[in-house]
DNA sequence: CGCTCCGTTGAAACGGTTCAACCCACGTGG
DNA sequence: CCACGTGGGTTGAACCGTTTCAACGGAGCG
């Protein structure tokens, strides 16, 4: 199975005339990999726009130590790839199949010109990286202003929003992984993770956390208390 | 003197026909603001797009403690505020006049018709937009991989770079802004720079900054050395 | 059974921040 | 003209959060 007759289905493309869909449609190559699988390494040439189809890709950078930051984790329906596409030039993170995939491939050139046909589409790119945007200025407000905690907090309250479980969060991604994505590394993680455990915060069972005390982890996020 | 007169100067309008550039000129307020004030604050709601006409412009975000990321320092020519015009929404950050500055404001109503009417102006945003996405990737890489020395010494050889002045570079802000735009507070960014001096790798004369080695430099942005 | 992978825990080391003192250049006002 | 305050910059010492290194435990699997 997968979405490709759906096209419209995707944020990206919605609200196109059928004409543009059918566009995009006859230029659009899908593209298959397995887990751990490159897609492309940043400061590669920027040879068109992706979009993740089934499963979920991982968008990361890499230290020359090897200390891994994860950007996004992109499920279906999200494009990326598209930095590149606009700003020219090379890829600024590198991308892999965090599970297996499919992905949609639109070349640059073909994608190019059906954004010049029909603005609507160039209205949702827009939007689409007018988020991300967003997103980043979060990211970095955490890394330098927050510690550890306080992202971790964030996160997990997030989680619990998005997935509108209530206060039962199942952690999708390993706790190696969510180290990577908050920016820090997985003892750590597990450190404050049994610390939030010890004062209420959270209860903590397997990959699934029951959050306790959410206005306490508001507060942690904030910054207005620390972990003792 | 401004430089209202010359909208296609500004390169997010460059390449626009003359009747889309009359649009925009109708629609444009100026406005002024003295060093220190205010231009918008995170979380209010986006109202339209600034862009920076006389003077620099600073965006930035403050944490509960009182420490500050500073993201852009905008001169003329730069767009800001357009992440909250697309996305909907409010403003991810803060802005302020960085010294005393003139911006051009165009109200969101009015800029997005003129988008709607011209997809040139809708290319030009987008590349503008993924410059930005770039420049957020390069930034948290280097909060989350790199050490404040490394990312100084990427910040002198960028800056060694733009100036095209050879390896004599002036800095523009004072080092308690640098240090916040270095993610970092100006004690350690001292420190940091005698460290550098007594290395051998730069000579500090007050604002002006000496790149005696280049390829240490080089070395230390990427991490392959450490400052000892 | 023995292997690997992931997560956890402890102790030591490190980088950066905090707090405090101090210097210097500069401008203001007595 | 000098005294004084102010803001930017520097330096030292203590402190703190995070990382590093190493060891260990359990789950899953050939």
């Amino acid at each position: 199975m997968d979405r490709c007759g759906r096209l419209e289905d995707i944020p990206l493309f919605e609200d196109l005339e059928s004409e543009q869909l059918q566009d995009l449609a006859q230029i659009l190559k899908k593209q298959n990999f397995t887990r751990g699988q490159r897609i492309f390494t940043e400061g590669d040439e920027g040879n068109g726009l992706y979009v993740v189809d089934l499963g979920q890709v991982k968008i990361f950078k890499i230290s020359p130590a090897g200390k891994e930051q994860i950007l996004h984790i992109f499920g279906p329906g999200n494009p990326f790839g598209e930095i590149a596409m606009f700003a020219g030039e090379s890829f600024p993170a590198s991308a892999e199949a965090f599970t297996d995939c499919q992905v949609l491939f639109f070349s640059r050139h073909g994608f190019l010109e059906c954004v010049r046909k029909d603005p609507s589409l160039a209205f949702n790119m827009l939007a689409v990286l007018s988020r991300r945007l967003r997103k980043f200025a979060a990211l970095i407000e955490d890394l330098s202003l927050k510690e550890v905690p306080g992202r971790l907090a964030a996160h997990l309250l997030y989680l619990s929003e998005k997935d509108g479980a209530g206060d039962k969060v199942k952690l999708e991604v390993s706790k190696g992984h969510l180290a990577a994505l908050l920016g820090t590394i997985p003892e750590t993680l597990s450190r404050i993770l049994a610390k939030m455990n010890r004062q209420g915060l959270i209860e903590v069972n397997g990959s699934t956390i029951l959050l306790l005390d959410p206005d306490g982890l508001e507060d942690l996020a904030e910054g207005e208390v620390k972990l003792t």
